[in-house]
RNA sequence: GUGGGUAUAGCUCAGUUGGUUAGAGCGCCAGAUUGUGGCUCUGGAGGCCGUCGGUUCGACCCCGAUUAUCCACCCCA
């Protein structure tokens, strides 16, 4: 127990984590392009929010939430998905004064508790992007294309956008309505979930997976067919600037999204060669979120890109991130005098930007050597007590074996016009 | 919450139809004559064979439970 990391979390080793960086760099790159800032908020919640925010009904909120008391007596939970946070620091700090939209992203743990399965942990990061105040659909497509232009960026090409519209409030209603009356005769055919679902939100029975409703549901009417003027006008706009920025979709009207602040857009992309776990990136609308968590009335747009999934994706197409380099230069040294000599050239070599390191092992000549080429040190240089009294030392180009004789006050020169 | 698979070295996995000292590859450490890496060769360290109980003269192997892990359902990223 006490060296195993709790169910379904999962470190990132060392020799791991240069695929993270990779990555957050080209995230940070592609955000800062579009105008996106970053915005840090807490790991928890009061719990209130997530469910007010994230809606009563969904299973997030029902069962897979992190809640707790904190010692003095409020419900305290684990952020379970990033929007809800990001719309109360919205709030809270008044971002709704400045000029619109606001437009920010986020690093953050999410943390629900699920069984663990191929592409889902009880805590897994995600990469989301939001944008407030502004109801344009252009906005919507511009969102979808930071996910797609990420994984564009990272060679991914397997990847299917799916988008749908489930319509605002008013829409969702009237067809609510419809969409019992067609479903009331099937009432008894349907599984128990759904039976539940009838009342509460009918929209997730179009969703369910089990064959006895699927087979009961052929001929469903679909939301995507009975939006409002607006809420069409929107979509169109929406598959318009799509074909603008040249990205393909795909309509699928089954998509309904298990959180329920969404209204209008909803999209999902997703992939078949991760396992069960398939979507890869999910967002969609939420124009009347704000408004629910205390704020003005404000549309909003974003999206939650799950990382441990991007990571399988990459996995699965055979995508190597580029390691970078660890080390510009090793010191091999022997004896007590040239370890202290190694000590002082090396913080020195690192205070002018030169990543260096040194024997702390006491190793044969050979041995550092050997632990030099593993580390990639691209330049090796030797210090005995030859060195040390000449000041002369043979630096070694670790790529191609080659040495060159310089003077000990000028490697630091000589490195920073190698590198 | 439900179902199935798996559990042997740091990692990936063999293995014994129940019988004495449990194996490989990779990794780690060291050596192959003087102070120089990658390739090769040699050697070494490293396992209560997940845990508890049962069957048996004898269990790493068979049975049960338990825990962990993987996969799937549900749901989601």
């Amino acid at each position: 127990m006490l060296t195993k990391a709790p169910k379904g979390t999962k470190d990132v080793i060392p020799s791991e984590v240069y695929k993270w960086h990779y990555v957050e760099n080209i995230v940070r790159e592609i955000c800062s392009l579009n105008g996106f800032r970053e915005i840090r908020t807490p790991v928890f919640e009061h719990t209130e929010l997530f469910e007010r925010g994230v809606g009563e009904t969904t299973d997030v909120v029902q069962k897979e939430m992190y809640t707790f008391e904190d010692k003095a007596g409020r419900s305290i939970t684990l952020k379970p998905e990033g929007t809800s946070p990001a719309v109360r620091a919205f709030v809270e700090n008044g971002l709704f004064n400045d000029s619109q939209p606001t437009k920010i992203f986020y690093f953050t743990p999410c943390f629900r508790y699920e069984n663990p399965q191929a592409g889902r942990l009880r805590e897994h990061h995600q990469f989301g992007v939001e944008a407030f105040g502004s109801q344009d659909a252009a906005i919507d497509a511009e969102i979808i294309n930071i996910a797609i232009t990420l994984y564009k960026r990272l060679g991914v090409e397997s990847l299917q956008l799916r988008i749908n519209s489930i319509g605002c409030p008013e829409c969702r209603n009237e067809y609510n309505n419809k969409l019992k009356s067609y479903l009331q005769p099937k009432l008894p055919a349907l599984c128990e979930t759904c039976k539940g679902r009838y009342e509460k939100n009918p929209l997730r029975i179009i969703d369910c997976k089990e064959e006895k409703c699927k087979a009961q549901i052929t001929d469903v009417p679909f939301i995507i067919d009975n939006l409002c003027e607006e809420c069409n006008t929107h979509f169109d706009k929406l598959k318009k600037s799509l074909d603008i920025l040249e990205i393909q979709y795909i309509i699928d009207p089954t998509i309904v999204r298990g959180l329920d602040y969404y209204t209008k857009t909803a999209f999902e992309i997703v992939t078949n060669t991760i396992g069960a776990q398939g979507t890869v990136c999910g967002g969609g609308r939420y124009d009347g979120l704000v408004e629910a968590c205390g704020g003005p009335s404000t549309p909003g747009i974003g999206f939650g890109m799950g990382l441990e999934r991007l990571f399988l994706v990459l996995e699965s197409a055979d995508i190597q991130v580029p390691k970078p380099n660890y080390m510009d230069i090793y010191i091999a040294n022997m004896g007590e005098a040239a370890s202290s000599e190694a000590q002082r050239l090396v913080s020195s070599l690192r205070s002018n930007g030169i990543k260096a390191d040194k024997d702390y092992m006491k190793r044969s000549l050979k041995a550092q050597m050997k632990y030099a080429n593993k580390i990639g040190a691209r330049f090796v240089v030797v210090l005995g007590e030859e060195e040390i009294s000449s000041k002369n030392i043979k630096v070694k180009d670790m790529s191609n074996g080659t040495e060159e004789v310089i003077n000990m006050n000028q490697l630091t020169d000589f490195l920073k016009q190698k590198l």
